[in-house]
DNA sequence: GTTGGGTCTTGACGGCGTCAAGATCTAATC
DNA sequence: GATTAGATCTTGACGCCGTCAAGACCCAAC
């Protein structure tokens, strides 16, 4: 071993995350169980509690490291060019990037019901993705339209990212399960959409 | 009683419904439990499997009647003003309207993990759902902008207003209960969002 | 070598969804 | 009007779940 490997197990706490998001992205949030992903760590069922208190803390950890993934992709993509639109659609393509990557980070990270939201972590981290969405309007904004409303304009892309991946991606998934018309990859739609929502539907 | 009161209970299915999205609105999905609904309609723990087969067939019903709420809310909606930009933002207004005034229905919606995708009603009544939101975009590209991608536009309003639905409801919810900032009312929030997308974000 | 505390297991409890079997009631038939 | 058939609902059971309390284990410091 090499220098700080704990106590007994080996740093349970990620291999009950990597296990949390495995369950997560093949059953769903619905089809989710403590003891299913203690099962696959290895571990008896009371396990987790032990790290993670109860099962909204253990997806809560989930959904933390959902926000690092997008904060990590995000800037880099937003850091990919100088032109202000194409480091904001690279901003999306990275943001839907990062959902297809980890789709049982990306389940969890929005749903308040299940999610401890006071979390001092999944505050902060939300805020910091955000935050470098935000810093891509701006920089939009500076350049091509000083009049344009920052705060407003983020909130309006995050939802539209957020919906796109919701209502778009399963419905994606179904048409291909049923062999139905051939559908555009789900980045090729957050592009497409990125700017048709600069350019405005009729501006 | 009138004409068709059914056998025993008087419309149990009816009453099935109102108490699952009541539970849903209180409790929220991850809350939900068929027997507390069984509780609340007055009968014993199984006589929803008689009607709804299992919880997904119960929260399939609830989803659809959803649907329809938003059908036809957004269907009046749309024929409330000859102007195409101002019938869009009402539609936009109506939907975030259902979803305040119904939030049990609208949270199981979209939720494909947990409502049966291949029902026939379900598939039905999201199609003329979407069908009003595409209307209404169609009227818009033909007044103003003939070139619009009708199928593009309409499928990023669909994830724009669910995406605020999803991300900037609850926030709001949250940041009200702990007495910050004031935040607008979310139909308001639309029809900013709606105004600033037939804009452009610079265009 | 002993002691202490973090780590994990075991066992139990109530609540849940679902299934099978039976009771109960309505409606149609004779 | 009595009988029969079928829909409607209840009862009871099963296994899985999350959570809690108690105990076993193991490393590290003294």
């Amino acid at each position: 071993m090499t220098s700080a490997t704990p106590y007994h197990h080996g740093d349970l706490p990620r291999v009950l995350r990597a296990a949390a998001a495995e369950v997560l992205a093949e059953r769903g949030v619905a089809g989710f169980s403590l003891r299913e992903v203690a099962r696959r760590a290895g571990v008896s069922h009371a396990a987790p509690a032990h790290h993670f208190g109860d099962a909204t803390g253990l997806l809560t950890a989930v959904a933390v490291e959902g926000f690092r993934y997008l904060t990590e992709a995000t800037r880099a993509a937003a850091a990919s060019s100088d032109d202000p639109l194409d480091s904001l659609v690279a901003v999306g393509r990275a943001y839907v990037s990062v959902a297809l990557d980890h789709p049982g980070h990306v389940a969890v990270a929005f749903r308040w019901d299940i999610v401890d939201v006071d979390d001092p972590d999944y505050q902060d981290w939300g805020n910091q993705a955000f935050a470098v969405l935000e810093g891509a309007i701006e920089r939009l904004a500076a350049e091509r339209n000083p009049d344009l409303d920052i705060g407003l304009a983020s909130a309006l892309c995050w939802s539209m990212v957020e919906g796109l991946l919701i209502v778009h991606l399963p419905l994606a998934a179904m048409t291909e399960r049923k062999g139905g018309a051939a559908v555009p990859p789900i980045p090729d739609l957050a592009e497409a959409f990125t700017r048709l929502m600069v350019h405005g539907l009729a501006p």
